[in-house]
DNA sequence: ATGAATGCAAAAACTTTGCATGACG
DNA sequence: CGTCATGCAAAGTTTTTGCATTCAT
């Protein structure tokens, strides 16, 4: 049960939370929107507000449940947070989405946030590629 | 005059273009909002409307003068594209943006791209940073 | 019991669009 | 002059918020 993980993180195991956190989970390959995941509750006959679902995403951002990205400006997906930090990689052709890690991408990054008296608190990247022709 | 910039795009020489084209280069070195765009504009006492501003920052960016940003997923900036590609560094604590410029992060990006069979298109990289304490 | 969480509807923030008028080449 | 661009207002999207009700502990 995943009543343990909410409370985990100081939430309390509410039945929306549960449910929303099981769709991330069952779609841990894919990027969903706050909408996805509203549809997927209705169509499961879940009785569940929209508004809920982008209070419960960002409450699960900020306990790091989940990760938010903006692929493109318009509206956020939000993508479980398995394992070990990955970059993304746009197909606009398709607009399927690759993950992929590079440590010498890390390295430079934090290399370069050095060089300038700062300290890294997190990155964004996002490559946008098309099928070779 | 930059009413040969324009043309050379194939975008007629109106006021409002010439004005916008103005504010942007005069900030070569900020990232505007169209709602910043337009408050200049109105502040120097032009009649323009903020639907201009965004269809002429759209031409603009299709036209490769201006380029746009989504640094948080809320609104979008927009900077004159000078000179050579350079990625962005967001300072949360200040909101300053710097520029960089990494040709190895380039090349692996370049890499990556290839060693999945792809063609890069472009891509969209912001290292958050914070002062150090 | 009691404070937190929810659903609904309304609002907010940003951006786009329809249309009549006005400007560019 | 014909067409393209503009301003205004209205509509579209995505996300947030207020509030009465319901739920978890």
């Amino acid at each position: 049960m995943d009543t343990f993980e909410l409370k985990k993180v100081g939430l309390k195991a509410t039945l929306p939370r549960l449910r929303i956190l099981e769709i991330m989970e069952r779609n841990a390959d894919r990027h969903l929107s706050a909408e996805d995941v509203y549809k997927a509750l209705i169509d499961a006959g879940e009785d569940v507000g929209l508004a809920t679902i982008y209070r419960v995403l960002t409450q699960f951002e900020a306990a790091g449940i989940v990760e938010r990205h903006n692929f493109d400006g318009n509206h956020a997906v939000f993508e479980i947070a398995k394992g070990p930090h990955h970059d993304h990689m746009v197909n606009v052709d398709t607009g399927h989405v690759i993950e992929f890690f590079d440590e010498e991408i890390e390295k430079r990054q934090r290399a370069i946030v050095e060089a300038h008296g700062f300290d890294l608190q997190g990155h964004s990247l996002v490559l946008f590629v098309k099928n070779r022709t």
